[in-house]
DNA sequence: TTGAAAGCGCTAACAT
DNA sequence: ATGTTAGCGCTTTCAA
């Protein structure tokens, strides 16, 4: 049967107060003796504490809520790694939501961990997020944007990664190894994310002297389906081209898929690079040259920041620029 | 300011009994004059309901929890993502537990989960896990095991699949295709799993007459490093092969980026089927020829009957053994 | 149709 | 060194 502070402290001859104390290892001013007594009535009679009352004094939860587009996504399961190591570490644990970058749910779910009491919230949000919502608005809690910007929005730290310079890096090293006609496959440009690592591959390009052409740069989706499809037209359009920069690391490998079905040799013919370094780029043949993201330390960086919030400690720092890693590998010379 | 159903019921200048109901729609017997106004008040001064506090008197939490290995091991957020839009759609919330498949974190999970007070738990245990720990005993909320077992485990429902089944298809379909000489590299056979999939390969070969021999089972680890390595191993041997079942579809990646380092022609000169259709399985060249495990669907069946079990529901079945599927791509003629 | 009040299990201030 | 007690914010009888 389910036992209560109350049920020890009468099995103990003690009172409540006492049996809270030894619990909570707040036991100096009890007496040894007392304390073992306690502690040994507890283990014979699987006493579990209610931490939800608890909180209910206390006003902690030890609960903080994650919120990203889609867990299945392969960019986001070493940062939930990354924010529940660091989480637990700390006694928190994390309430995972997906939001399939949809606002409204979005908004549901912060409302829905506001009502649940969490100490502060680690986000991913829409790139369509342009402004703080009505939910957003009520939030009384620390929020830390991960990858994303929300405009506006108060209480809040910042977790990105320079993806500028990641491409800037990357376009020059396929310079540097004799690739002269880049295309840019690029993510929707809406996103941040995607505009930065357009404008890095601009100017990687201007300052070895070459001039952008829009003709080498296609928008389309963060998918492996969308650069298998676009590639499939490049290489229809007969247009010359020996390089490609993708946006991400699944454009790469629709690119190098694509390529692989018309023969196309990779990096001799053609050179690949990618963006984030998933799991997968190291697994295909050749084996993906990439930017790598930090992913798990952007998680682990974002909860230890959110920890520090809640904690109320002053933090000199609220936003921090992770530095990306230029990773070659065999798919470019 | 933080808002409470005092302070609501004071604006309104009605009792928090009333505001309660109102906020709870179970306000058929409350006038419509007065529901109206409460829900004005609440709607312009930001009241966030504290669940925690009506945790405390319901005794329920809308919460579960949910304790996996590795998110960031790709076969598990497919498996998070089901389990979450089941719980998600009913109104749960779950909480993300990442064993590393230590049976010390597992149990302090179990041990923290209990305490705040979810009303159920999924789990996918440890294949070390071959008895219940205290932590387990102590357990009173319906517990679901995801493509593991626990042994004595009271108040259980299970998700398992058909490995044994999906293992004899796939290596059915390779003789079929006329490979002869099959290697099995499986995982550790202390895991059920893979102890049944081993079982799948060697009742097809005695189907087809031919006597399963130990020389072609090879013993590992799930991982495309160990099936690299052992492919490697493998070509130096010398010894003659034409077909390679592999436990599951990272070692078969190893094996392919194996085989492809030494120009072997998969699928012509060798054949290879992985276990599990994970994401990269489509995305290399030769697409991978697999058995596909139903990895959302067990995670939604598993919140399902979770949230079954955890409304008292009668449920006439409290195990499912989930049907996989032989996916024939290009790994194999 | 509404309000008063008990109590969920716990912590922390204050007494003893 | 230990006990008493007042809440935390809410739901739910029961009474009005």
């Amino acid at each position: 049967m389910k036992k209560t502070l109350k049920d020890i402290a009468k099995l103990a001859g003690v009172s409540i107060a006492t049996v809270s104390m030894v619990v909570n290892n707040k036991d100096d001013r009890i007496s040894a003796a007392t304390r073992a007594r306690v502690l040994e009535i507890i283990k014979t009679s699987d006493y579990v504490p209610n931490r939800v009352a608890s909180s209910m004094v206390t006003k902690k939860t030890k609960t903080i809520g994650l919120i990203i587009p889609d867990i299945a996504n392969p960019f986001f399961p070493e940062i939930a790694r990354g924010v529940e190591d660091k989480a637990n570490a700390e006694g928190y644990t994390v309430i995972l939501c997906n939001s399939d970058n949809k606002l409204s749910k979005e908004d549901a779910y912060i409302e829905m961990l506001q009502e649940k009491m969490v100490e502060g919230i680690i986000f991913t949000a829409s790139s369509r997020r342009t402004t703080v919502s009505q939910a957003l608005l009520k939030v009384r809690v620390p929020v830390i944007t991960v990858d994303r910007d929300i405009p506006d929005l108060k209480q809040q730290g910042k977790i990105t990664v320079d993806n500028e310079h990641g491409a800037y890096e990357a376009v020059t090293h396929m310079l540097d190894s004799g690739y002269r006609q880049i295309y840019h496959l690029s993510g929707p440009l809406t996103s941040r994310t995607a505009q930065e690592r357009y404008n890095g591959y601009k100017r990687a390009l201007v300052s070895k002297g070459i001039t952008p052409s829009s003709d080498y740069m296609i928008e389309g989706l963060f998918t492996s389906d969308w650069g298998h499809e676009t590639i499939n037209g490049i290489i229809k359009s007969k247009k010359p081209f020996d390089g490609v920069f993708c946006g991400n690391d699944m454009i790469a490998l629709g690119v190098l898929k694509g390529l692989q079905e018309n023969n196309v040799s990779v990096p001799m013919d053609i050179g690949i690079v990618g963006f984030d370094d998933i799991e997968m780029a190291k697994m295909v043949t050749p084996e993906l040259t990439t930017v790598r993201q930090p992913k798990y330390e952007m998680g682990y960086r974002a909860a230890e920041l959110l920890l520090k919030m809640i904690q109320g400690e002053h933090t000199d720092q609220n936003e921090y620029i992770l530095k990306t890693e230029f990773i070659q590998r065999s798919s470019t010379k």
